[in-house]
DNA sequence: TTATATACAAACAAACATGTATGTATATAG
DNA sequence: CTATATACATACATGTTTGTTTGTATATAA
């Protein structure tokens, strides 16, 4: 069987993302062959050769299928004006994301190749420059978060919000990579959101 | 010529070690060939698999010989006792090691190498344990020294001293990781210190 | 209904990397 | 002084991976 119609190829297409993760996840991006990737979708090269140029195309519409959708999403927990308090707001939206990669399996996997399977060289590089981009994004997003908590009387002491928020940032993202590399969970995982919300609360007044 | 003398030897031996650092840097530790870091250490391969089993060994030696005696020296740091607080001796030992960083090459090539040009599977795999461990004995090393700021009550609020020292230990992590990151220096290199010193205020009564 | 573009499978060729086997000059032990 | 182990260089054989090319069945447009 061939030439499928059009469903049928966009679904080759997700199932060949969705082996190349695997594949990603368990053997690392460089050690990854088409081959690998195409036998776990239960395709031939051929069909990864349709639908990608090579393995670099892939490994970004694995990454832009996971990174876009949280970066969006972190964007609204912390701009929306609800009705908590700036502090609970950064709370929830660290708090939410872990609580996504805790539930939803693909983007656990996204977070671990992009962490700990990947080498950022050549053209892998331009992904770096893409990941600090995002992360002074979000920190921007936190520190006027700090600047209404700070209007509002919330914080302790006379940090300056910018300098609030890089900590907090930097707590993140350190804690992000310990989840990742914390396999059974013992370490890091279960007690993330705890640590979240003594992190927060060490700015409470 | 062949066969030097022990020293001679000794000294290709580091020169390969010293060549296949420059190489992992710039191509990834999966992209580079023995080839690659023979003729950068301008010897053959035969020299190289006479002083290594395999790529992996190298890997193994660069990292032993730079973050065994790291480890050392954040313990002596935050352990020996000297005539500055708790609080003062963490953010010490913090500096000092981004210190070292910035002034010791070799050192900031290896965290780089590790941090972003790897990929940990298969082989690789056992030293995410050995970074899993080292990072609990150094939060262990800050909590006891948030310990001794507790009951020199020098600590604002009701933290314990286990969670600060998490904090404290997912901050500088985080940190570390941007540090790599961030090639250019303009965003976290610069201001570690800074960022070091603030996180350390911002636990002080 | 027929022509064509689509969605692959299969085959091919070239480059590359690895490990090993072999050769060899010389420091060093006896 | 000689034998041997050392410290490599060179050559080879093999497996792997990649990109491309070719073949082909069929959905779809005309």
């Amino acid at each position: 069987m061939v030439r499928k119609t059009k469903e049928d190829a966009e679904l080759t297409r997700r199932r060949i993302i969705e082996a190349a993760r695997a594949v990603f996840l368990a053997r690392g991006v460089s050690r990854s062959t088409l081959e690998h990737i195409a036998s776990h979708a239960e395709v031939t090269r051929g069909a990864v050769y349709w639908h990608f140029k090579n393995k670099t195309e892939i490994f970004h519409a694995i990454r832009e299928q996971v990174f876009l959708p949280l970066i969006d999403r972190m964007d609204d927990t912390l701009t929306v004006q609800g009705n908590e308090d700036p502090l609970t707001q950064i709370e929830n939206s660290l708090c939410d994301t872990i609580n996504e990669l805790n539930e939803n399996i693909e983007m656990r996997q996204t977070y671990e190749i992009m962490m700990i399977k990947c080498e950022y060289v050549d053209e892998f590089a331009t992904v770096l420059q893409q990941i600090l981009s995002n992360c002074s994004h979000i920190t921007e997003k936190i520190q006027l978060a700090y600047e209404r908590a700070e209007a509002q009387q919330l914080l302790i002491g006379k940090n300056s919000p910018r300098t609030l928020a890089v900590d907090t940032h930097l707590f993140f993202s350190g804690l992000l990579h310990m989840w990742v590399k914390d396999f059974d969970g013992s370490r890091f995982r279960f007690q993330a959101t705890d640590l979240i919300k003594s992190h927060i609360n060490l700015r409470r007044k």
